[in-house]
Parts: C-alpha cells; structure tokens; sequence
RNA sequence: GCCCCCAUCGUCUAGUGGCCCAGGACGGGGCCCUCUCAAGGCCCAAACAGCGGUUCGAGUCCGCUUGGGGGCACCA
C-alpha cells in the first residue's frame, strides 16, 4: 500500500472508516503514474506548494506510481540560496517522500534543469527546423517600447512579429556572427486550440489571441514553457498536477507539444489559495499578519510554531478536495481514498482555525511515547533540561490541552522547574481574604504532610472530604492548591500533577504558599 | 482593457436529474460533564448568487447577468 517512505505512525482516528475489500482491489486497477512536483527555488515553500507536491504524492502511492521531485531553476535573476534545501525539508518534515530527486538521484536525472540545459537547445533547434519556432533579435528595449505603445492604444499587449519572417537561413547567419537572440514559438494564428484539464474539461482559445512565447532565453536557458514540457517527456511523466496559474499559458504548452509530436500527460489545475478573507490570493502583508498570530503560510514556520506535519496535511489536503465524512485522515488514509475526480477546481480560503482544530486531533490521537518525542524539542528550545520520566508522565495530562506542539511550554514547563513563584493575589481564592486563603492552605498542608505518600489516589479522597466540611467550593480551595503548587491558575488536573512534581516538592511549595499569604 | 477559470451554510466541502424541505467538518450558540484550562457527549442556528431556459422533475444540464479568482515578461 503507499506511503512507503512514511515516518507517520500507524494509527487511526476514533472516527475511523473501514475500507471495503473491493477497494483495495481496485487499487491495482490503477495504472502506476509518473509525477512530478517541480517548484522553482525562488523562495519559501509555502502551503500552495505543499498541496500541490501532496496530491502529486497521493496519486503516485495510490497507483503505486513514481513520484519526482525536480527543480526548476531556470531563472537565474530570482534564483534564492537555499530555497532548493528549504523545499526538501519541507517535504521530508511532512512524509511526501519522493523516489527520485536532485539530492538522492534516480534513473532520469538530472533533476535541476540547470544542469540539463543541452536537453532543451537540442528541441528547441528541432522546432526552428521544423518551422514551429524562430529566432527573435528584438531588444528586450523595443519590445517594452511595443507593449507601451499597445497599452496607449488600448490594444492587447503581445509580441508584434518582427523576425518571425525572417528566412531561416539569414536568421542563422546572424546567429552564427553572435547576434543576441532568443526562440520563440510560432503560435498559430487562426483557428483554436482545445485542450482537456480534468477538473474542468475541454478548454477551447482562439488561437488569434494568443503569443509568440519565448522558449529559449538570450542567455541560453529554456523558460518554463520549454523546460517543464521537455522534461516531462524526457521523464516520461504521464499526470501535470500545478497550480491554475498556469492555465493561462496551458494553450502554449499543449501546442508546443503537439508541435514536437510529444504524447500528451493528464493535466489538473489546482486552484490557488485565498487569503482568509476569501478577497484575493495571500499577500505579503496577510502573510505578516498571519505570522503575528501564531499562524504561518510556510511550511517550515509551521513546524517551528508546533504545528505537526499530521495536522497541517489534513488540513491542506481537504482544501480543494472533498470527503462526504471522516475527514480526520492519516497521509496512508488519504491515500487510500485519494481520487483525482474529488478534486475541487475552486479557490478555497484559508483557514487557520481549521488547522488548530486538525493538529490539535493528531495531537490527541498520538501515543505517549511519539508526543513525549515530539514535544520534547520544544522544551528544550524553550531553555528546560528535560528528564524523560517526568516528560512521560506529564504528557498524558497535557495531550488534550495542546492545540499546537508549543502549547506544552505554558501546560508543562513548571514541572521541570526547581521551584515555583506564583503571584500573590493569584493565591487568594474567589470570595476569599487573604487570611481565610492562608488557613486553607495550612489546613491542605496539614491533610497532604500526613499522606505516607503523595498520590493522585491518596490526596484526593482526604482533600474532597475537607471541601465538604469546610462547606467552600471545590474550586476554592483545589485553586489555592493549584496556584501554590503549580505556580500558574490553569494547569493540568490538580492531584496528577502533585503526584509527577512529588511529596516532597509540594509540601514545600505549600508552604511558601503561606508564608506568602501571612505576610499579605 | 483582453483571455481563461470558478460559483452549495461565515469557512472547507458532500452532492454526477428524482434517495436533498440539501449531508459532514471548522467556527458560533445552548446544555451536560467538571478542581482551572481543555477534551468529550448531546442539541440548535446557518447555504444551492440572480434571471431565463431544457425536462414529468434541476443544487445537479444549457444560456445570460452578477460576483470572485488567475493571467496578459527573455518569471516560474
């Protein structure tokens, strides 16, 4: 079955669905696909980017297909140091583990297509030959100066055809004398271009509104619409999944390959991401705000944030794609049912409650021992030398309090601390003076010392009696404790934590508790 | 401006002509549980953008309008 790479745990929800046989028969009734997820290294991965390389992973394990990471990295001007390592960790932190790759290789590498640029000159020649493709020598100035003056006169900026007439074989001798030039395509200038995206179906252009593309750069580099389409040949990648900002140039890419005589993939635009508003795509400014909110569009400030790669799949891949119940998923469940006819070809906004709600659910759903690992780091990070037996018994009171990771530091942190040194108004319980809060204390110090020993088991009893008798509220004085005890008014279940913070510890802690309320 | 795409609760979505006075999830409201905070359980409010067709029958098919989005580079 898929995810064969995952480091995901095999677990399952409360609200798990039972697949049916026939199933899990029909999963070897899919072909196996080749896809690839091939983002430019431009900058940070983001979740736009994470969906699309998801569903990329999910159609190739569901068919037990391959799955290609490459990289896009034609654009040398917006070229980002790093951005190529940032993109595979992020994949790696999420479990979409890909099966060939610029890093692990594979059988039709390269996989950065800086590397591969005579691949693309070879076709690119093939398509001048054939009269598909000519060479341009405008200056990239008087092409400015065209699009200007189209604009002016209210007319659709494009390219106004100066070279394509030019003969072969004088536009040859200009290249050979080392004339600066590009490629570009020759579009065809009457009739219309069809071609088939599966979300939407037939997609019909008017080929007289459509541009001579360039295809090879000045610099000798293809642009995307060269480089993407030679590739995914060359790599023989039978499902284009991308984002529908593409769809605007899909007529370039479908004729180009026509041109060339090229078997056609299954294409699919996946719509793009709004801003949580639902007004627009994510901004700069969104993404700011979003970060001041302990939210983040990249994949990476998720992980530091606490999000768990568990919720943020779930939460992404239901953005664009629905199930009719059971949306609590695993990457190996999402597998399972994954079918590119559920796909979903509107803009969906962005939610990031939605995420609180997914990741705070796997939290819920880990074992103890994966939680304790994952959130160990985070109390490290946060300055705490963790002991890994306090850290195994704290995380079960903590687990349903967590929406992020992170969340462990406010819920837990006090137990690795030495001491506590709560505020002295928080001492006093509601309804309470200072002096009646201190006897309460000294009356619980006085029940607690007695216990042989501190547990959950053997506090508790005692305590519920003295509230009875007392005639206070449960609240009141488990409050005092709590504060005295943990430092802090909200805390994991009160007797659990005296029992993993110990005998000794608490009684001390009561005790400056009233030391502290006597000198109110 | 031009080209293309999209349109079910506030949000993500199920729905492929009768099973829908539209289902699920998040969020919201209420109740229960309760030592705080949560988690959990139960319940409630909340949508087929509008207008015309097609059809015995339309959320589902077609057209128009409106609204939203993407693109119009020697960027991807």
């Amino acid at each position: 079955m898929g995810g064969k790479n995952s480091h995901h745990p095999q677990y399952f929800p409360l609200s798990t669905f039972h697949l049916p046989l026939f199933l899990e028969a029909s999963l070897s009734d899919l072909p196996p696909v080749r896809v690839r997820f091939a983002p430019s290294p431009t900058g940070r991965m983001h979740l736009g980017s994470a969906r699309t390389a998801l569903y990329c992973y999910l159609l190739a394990r569901r068919t037990a297909g391959t799955f290609i990471l490459r990289i896009e990295d034609t654009d040398r001007k917006r070229y980002v140091e790093g951005a190529e390592q940032e993109l595979i960790d992020g994949l790696h932190w999420l479990g979409l583990n890909y099966d060939e790759g610029p890093d692990i290789g594979g059988p039709s590498g390269p996989y950065r297509q800086t590397e591969r640029r005579a691949i693309y000159q070879k076709w690119a020649d093939k398509l001048v030959e054939d009269g598909h493709a000519f060479h341009c020598f405008c200056t990239a100035e008087r092409l400015e100066q065209v699009r200007q003056e189209q604009q002016k006169n209210k007319q659709n900026p494009r390219y106004d055809g100066t070279c394509r007439s030019i003969p072969l074989s004088e536009a040859k001798k200009r290249v050979a004398a080392g004339e600066k030039h590009v490629i570009r395509f020759k579009m065809p200038t009457e009739g219309e271009t069809r071609a088939v995206d599966v979300m939407r179906g037939e997609i019909t252009w008017q080929n007289k509104d459509l541009d001579d593309t360039v295809l090879l750069k000045s610099d000798g580099l293809p642009t995307y619409h060269l480089a993407a389409m030679t590739d995914d040949y060359e790599m023989r990648i039978t499902h284009v999944i991308r984002g529908s900002e593409w769809l605007s140039t899909f007529p370039v890419h479908v004729n180009v390959i026509r041109a060339l005589g090229w078997p056609e993939p299954t294409w699919m635009h996946l719509s793009v991401f709004l801003k949580p508003s639902g007004k627009g795509k994510m901004s700069k400014r969104e993404a700011a705000d979003a970060i001041k909110d302990g939210h983040s569009i990249f994949v990476m400030d998720l992980k530091d944030l606490g999000y768990t790669p568990e919720g943020v799949l779930n939460w992404i891949v239901l953005m664009g794609w629905g199930v009719a119940e059971d949306d609590v998923m695993t990457l190996d469940q999402m597998v399972e049912r994954f079918s590119i006819n559920n796909l979903n070809p509107s803009p969906a906004a962005i939610n990031f409650t939605k995420l609180d709600h997914f990741n705070g659910t796997h939290i819920r759903l880990m074992s103890t021992e994966e939680l304790a690992g994952r959130i160990k780091p985070f109390f490290e990070r946060a300055g705490y030398s963790v002991d890994e037996g306090i850290l195994l018994k704290l995380t079960p009171l903590i687990r349903e309090r967590l929406v992020t990771l992170d969340d462990s530091i406010p819920f837990g942190g006090f137990f690795f601390q030495p001491t506590v040194s709560p505020a002295a108004a928080d001492l006093i319980a509601k309804d309470l003076t200072p002096a009646q809060s201190a006897e309460v204390a000294r009356r619980s110090l006085d029940i607690l010392s007695k216990l042989p020993d501190l547990s959950h088991a053997s506090a508790e009893p005692p305590m519920r009696q003295y509230v009875e008798e007392s005639g206070l509220q449960p609240n009141q004085v488990f409050g005092i404790l709590r504060v005295a005890v943990t430092g802090q008014k909200v805390s994991p279940p009160l007797f659990e934590s005296m029992e993993i913070i110990g005998r000794e510890k608490v009684l001390e802690r009561v005790q400056n508790a009233i030391k502290l309320l006597e000198s109110l």
